[in-house]
DNA sequence: TTTCAAGGTCATC
DNA sequence: GATGACCTTGAAA
């Protein structure tokens, strides 16, 4: 390869190998050599073999990551968060580099070695897909843009009762072995992982988007922290509780989602595969005591495949010096994704207490646990 | 203001 | 159609 003249994609490249690198990731060219994949990459002969020369790039510490996703090509499209929130929402430099880590794909030599990982990230598209279409507006077209808004307590629920099955159709898709499961046992796990699952896919939404004050939900909408009368209020039911009290009773268990989940996303900068490893150990929790040694066992065996994936990913794709430790802060986040649940449970409870809002008894059931 | 690394454009092959 | 030189842009120092 020439002579770098600076950084290009987080490695020493030339800028004719770093548009070619560049082209190569926003165009997700996939490219096949007519030799061994050991052509040689030099000067003048760098065009000859554009597999090899891609290999080259990855090679040389070029990362796809830093290309940013095909922008829209509609100009006059309107920013997806009303503008008046900026103080709640601001607005961040690095939001498009944040959501295109939802649309990178890594070339095929690396999804061969992280074969979990590749088909959830995939599925992950295609769940993201099948909820434009459920999450939609009534009346809206499937071709235009849904615009985020915020949303109340009741449309929230609403709105999750929809996804979840769309949760466990992914969750079915990306784990031959909690497919082959007994009934009773997929329900076991299915129950203590949604709703876990669902507090943290907000708060890596909210770190995607980089929403340090609303937590994203699955449809694009997002719950508003700033305005917690808006979030319990609803047409249909007056409020019992005015806004003080609703902040008082409610605040603080938002404050800590925001705190141990949200900040701790956004600060470690937590990627699509990262958050894939968390929801592999989230689904697959082998302390359960209702689930039987052989879903125990197999159990083991996805995380065990599931820890050389994000080992093979850390080093290979990302990079990561010390593995050992990222791997530690990525597991570290778990007890706090339980607590943030277990918060979220005693308000809904309050909730139930002081009738603020009478949430839909199959969600209730669902968040509590007692889901079938 | 300068520097650097990103994306965009376009003549050339 | 792919390439690479050149241009513009925006963030950080």
């Amino acid at each position: 390869m020439e002579e770098g003249d600076g950084f290009h994609f987080g490695a020493e490249a030339c800028k004719a190998c770093a548009a070619f690198f560049r082209r190569s990731v926003s165009q997700k060219r996939i490219y096949t050599c007519r030799g061994a994949n050991d052509c040689d990459i030099t000067v003048n002969i760098r065009c000859m073999c554009r597999a090899c020369r891609y290999s080259k790039c990855l090679e040389v510490g070029m990362n796809p990551m830093g290309v940013l996703a095909k922008p829209s090509p509609s100009p006059s499209k309107p920013s997806p968060y009303p503008s008046e929130t900026i103080q709640p929402f601001p607005s961040s430099p690095t939001q498009t580099t944040r959501a295109a880590l939802l649309t990178i794909t890594l070339p095929s030599s690396f999804n061969d070695s992280m074969p979990l990982l590749s088909k959830m990230r995939s599925n992950y598209q295609k769940l993201c897909n099948a909820r434009i279409v459920i999450h939609r507006e009534d009346g809206q077209s499937l071709f235009e843009e849904k615009a985020p808004r915020a949303l109340n307590y009741q449309e929230a629920v609403a709105q999750s009762m929809k996804d979840v099955r769309l949760t466990s159709d992914w969750i079915s898709w990306c784990f031959e072995d909690f497919v082959k499961l007994p009934m009773e046992e997929k329900n076991n796990l299915f129950r203590n992982f949604y709703t876990p699952y669902y507090m943290m896919e907000g708060a890596f939404a909210s770190h995607l988007a980089n929403m340090i004050y609303a937590v994203v939900l699955p449809s694009g909408d997002y719950l508003d922290m700033t305005q917690m009368e808006t979030f319990y209020g609803s047409i249909e039911v007056k409020q019992p509780l005015d806004k003080e009290q609703i902040e008082n009773l409610f605040k603080p268990s938002f404050d800590y989602h925001r705190k141990a989940l949200i900040l701790p996303m956004i600060s470690e900068d937590i990627d699509i595969y990262e958050f894939f490893a968390l929801t592999t150990l989230l689904l697959w929790n082998t302390t359960l005591e209702t689930i039987t040694e052989e879903t125990i066992k197999t159990g083991k065996s996805v995380k065990d495949q599931l820890l050389k994936e994000i080992g093979f990913y850390l080093k290979n794709v990302k990079k990561v010096e010390d593995r050992v430790v990222r791997v530690a802060t990525i597991v570290n986040m778990l007890p706090d994704v339980y607590k943030v649940t277990k918060r979220n449970q005693d308000n809904l409870e309050m909730s139930q207490i002081f009738n603020i809002y009478t949430a839909d008894k199959k969600f209730y059931d669902l968040l509590t646990g007692n889901f079938i």
